[in-house]
RNA sequence: GGGUGAUUAGCUCAGUUGGUAGAGCAGCGCUUUUACACAGCGAAGGUCACAGGUUCGAAUCCUGUAUCGCCCACCA
């Protein structure tokens, strides 16, 4: 007769047993694929995407980490030789605005105050304890990441392969240093890149004017104080009004600043809008800008880096800022009878999307990688957008849910070149150094006197770009860069699509005509109960630290699985949580009650005809769930579990077995079937809710068998 | 303006290739029967947004409409 361990007669209990079951798994070593048991010749590798180093562990995080671990811990039991490679990102901008208002709270002093050197020493000891926060509470998800492989975007292994692949393609000619305009951040005080901009719905007023009563045609803007900068006014060429002014040039005293305004014909401008001519700023429009090019026209500045008026001939305006810049003009333009009309409109702003900052365009030296332009690839031209495209299309790589392509694509088809130049500290710096006139790019600096390096850093998603096979030892040639890339799968919000995944496969196309993972599977965001994205403002934020402590980690885990397809939203409630806390706890009993029923059992037993029916049965769930984790259906699989266990095995199976046992009639056949299907239940159940399965398993394993976490599938 | 997704039980959502609609929560009735009341059994609840079409058969495929959401956008 065995005895039921006593464990087994209390409620189970998550909190007890959690840490020291991730301590039992973390000693074991079976994190890290090179000491997994037996011979495995496959790999599955997946890269964590690696968390901010500012915040804490977060809802986003959670549902990242219950989907990839799941994932992993099955791999890792179908014996692949499996490794899920953590990190952490330095996250530039966001981390040194975070780290700057905490001084500036605290201390009352800017960047400038503290000098380059000392300012980044302070980022760099944030960063350090950010990152031990949120290391240590991704191990209360039960995720099996590899410690030993830990990386961090801006170490130095990371750093040599920026400075690397910069290198690399300053070489091949598709990185360059472009004056053009750019978006500027007032407030954050560096340019960003188109995507890091957010469009922000504003009420504005569209003035329909002329620059004086001489002047022949009236123009049209939303922004009056920027055409102290005009040089043009451009007309479509078929446009029969304004014909006979095309090639003509005025001289202008607009606002008390002498402006010259040549009219020039381009087929940019819709004759339908507005008046159908189009005031030319080339120093603050894109669009603007694109139209000096082709008529070269003159750039002339007159918004500063602050979102300030300058070098203008009338001193009232400088050191404007330009919004009030904008209403001295407007009642300039009143006083001189040169409006036609107002119109209020809604107008979609660009801000910045880390500060806030309402972006102003302007013209600056900065460095880009050219998107479009050909060069030799593998002995084939193309460019590095066709290289996005064909990774997606050939399905070198597999978005999921497969809409995602379309949208990939459509960004792809409006992509310009990407500005990956920050005027921050907290980066990687350009390995760019200047010598009088002389350029020279190096991964390491030059050991000759005299060159200074360029001041700038780069944006942070050049460096995350490389992730998978920075992480892995590129550039040099590891044993793990052969094993584990490309990786297998990438599980992230659709929010960073663009930013990271669109970046990640052009980096891994770039250096490797290879795209960096197989499969890309967007999960959907978290949302409250009633819908509305969880934020500070609204305080309506769940804590998974603390759904786990109450709940247990298991629970919140299956929470965050069941039911959320891919590409869709999740509304979390607590209630659901809860739901899951509920099936725990009935392992935990139904555990208890077939090793009570067992106690007496001998192995070695043949199922009768009807509990083999039964147990056939099984197999082909078992199948099915196999089926949809290998298909990346986890919201299914992870019900299935839930279903089968409590709707079948507890309610039928156990319910009819359990008389039978008391009766004795095929006693054996009974009890062997309770006890195979809570083993192979708890195998299966282990990638979903691997704590409370792993503690089972040591009550009903057999001797010879090893920890769950390597059992076989 | 362009793109894209959603609309299924009171609430939150599943539904893999078209074959008599499912779960959790809430709610109703019964049961404290020796695994579990953090439970069991049972009942109730849906013209699967709307209108057409394809099909022997449609929540599922096609077309259109409505509402909501998300993404993209240099209409001055």
């Amino acid at each position: 007769m065995k005895q039921v361990p006593e464990q087994l007669n209390r409620p189970f209990n998550a909190e007890e047993v959690e840490s020291s079951l991730y301590e039992m798994w973390e000693k074991s070593g079976y994190f890290n694929p090179d000491n997994l048991p037996g011979n495995r010749k496959e790999s599955y590798s997946v890269t964590l995407p690696p968390p901010n180093v500012t915040g804490t562990l977060h809802t986003g995080h959670a549902i990242m980490l219950a989907i990839q671990d799941t994932l992993v811990r099955y791999k890792r039991m179908s014996g692949y030789k499996t490794l899920w490679l953590p990190g952490t990102d330095h996250a530039a901008i966001a981390t040194q605005s975070v780290v700057e208002k905490k001084i500036y709270k605290e201390e009352g002093k800017s960047r400038h105050d503290l000098g380059r050197e000392e300012m980044l020493n302070r980022i760099n000891e944030f960063a350090a304890e950010s990152q031990k926060t949120i290391l240590s509470q991704s191990k209360t998800m039960g995720a099996s990441l590899d410690w030993s492989r830990l990386a961090f975007t801006l170490d130095e292994k990371r750093n040599l392969a920026v400075r690397t692949m910069f290198k690399k393609m300053y070489d091949d000619g598709l990185i360059y240093r472009g004056h053009r305009i750019v978006n500027w951040d007032p407030k954050g005080q560096t340019t960003i890149s188109d995507d890091e901009t957010v469009a922000e719905e504003r009420k504005g007023k569209m003035y329909t004017f002329k620059y004086s009563k001489d002047f022949p045609i009236a123009i049209s803007s939303t922004r009056p104080e920027t055409k102290v900068g005009d040089v043009a006014v451009a007309v479509h060429p078929d446009d029969e009004r304004y014909k006979k002014y095309v090639g003509k040039e005025y001289n202008i005293a607009f606002a008390g600043c002498p402006i010259t305004i040549r009219v020039i014909a381009d087929t940019a401008v819709e004759k339908d809008f507005g008046t159908g001519a189009l005031g030319v700023t080339p120093a603050h429009s894109q669009i603007d800008w694109d139209i000096k090019e082709r008529h070269n026209l003159p750039v002339k500045q007159v918004i500063n880096e602050y979102a300030k008026m300058y070098g203008l001939a009338n001193e009232e305006l400088n050191g404007k800022k330009v919004t009030e810049a904008r209403e001295y003009i407007v009642n300039w333009m009143h006083e001189n009878n040169l409006i036609i009309s107002e119109e209020d409109v809604v107008q979609n702003i660009p801000t910045a999307e880390r500060t806030g900052g309402v972006i102003e365009p302007l013209p600056k030296l900065q460095w880009w990688i050219a998107v479009n332009k050909p060069f030799k690839h593998f002995g084939v031209e193309t460019t590095l957008k066709n290289l996005m495209r064909k990774a997606v299309e050939n399905k070198d790589t597999t978005i999921i849910p497969d809409h995602f392509e379309k949208t990939y694509y459509h960004w792809i088809e409006n992509l310009h070149d990407w500005c990956i130049s920050r005027q921050i500290w907290y980066g990687h710096r350009i390995p760019v150094y200047y010598k009088g006139d002389e350029i020279h790019c190096e991964i390491n600096p030059p050991e000759e006197d005299g060159w200074v390096q360029d001041e700038d850093t780069l944006d942070t998603w050049f460096s995350s770009s490389m992730w998978t096979f920075s992480t892995l030892g590129w550039p040099e040639e590891t044993k793990d860069m052969k094993t584990f890339h490309p990786t297998s799968f990438l599980d992230t919000g659709p929010d960073i699509l663009f930013f990271w995944v669109a970046r990640m496969i052009l980096a891994s196309m770039y250096v490797f005509n290879e795209a960096p993972f197989k499969y890309v599977y967007l999960h959907g965001m978290v949302r409250d109960a009633q819908g509305r994205k969880m934020s500070k403002s609204l305080n309506n934020a769940l804590d998974p630290r603390e759904l786990s402590t109450k709940y247990g980690t298991d629970a919140l885990r299956m929470s965050l699985l069941v039911a959320n397809g891919p590409g869709n939203d999740l509304k979390l409630g607590e209630d659901k949580v809860k739901a899951y806390k509920l099936f725990a706890n009935k392992i935990w009993n139904a555990t208890r009650f077939v090793l009570e029923k067992t106690a007496d059992f001998e192995e070695d037993t043949v199922l009768n005809d009807e509990d083999q029916a039964v147990y056939d049965a099984w197999r082909d769930k078992q199948k099915d769930i196999t089926s949809d984790l290998d298909n990346h259906r986890l919201h299914i699989a992870s019900e299935k579990v839930y279903d089968y266990f409590w709707k079948v095995f507890c309610d039928e199976i156990i319910e009819t077995r359990k008389t039978r046992i008391l009766e004795n009639r095929d006693k054996e056949s009974a009890q062997a079937l309770l006890l195979i299907l809570l083993r192979e239940q708890m195998i299966v159940i282990h990638p979903f809710m691997p704590f409370i399965t792993e503690e089972v398993w040591k009550y009903i394993k057999k001797d010879e068998d090893n920890m769950l976490i390597v059992t076989h599938w």
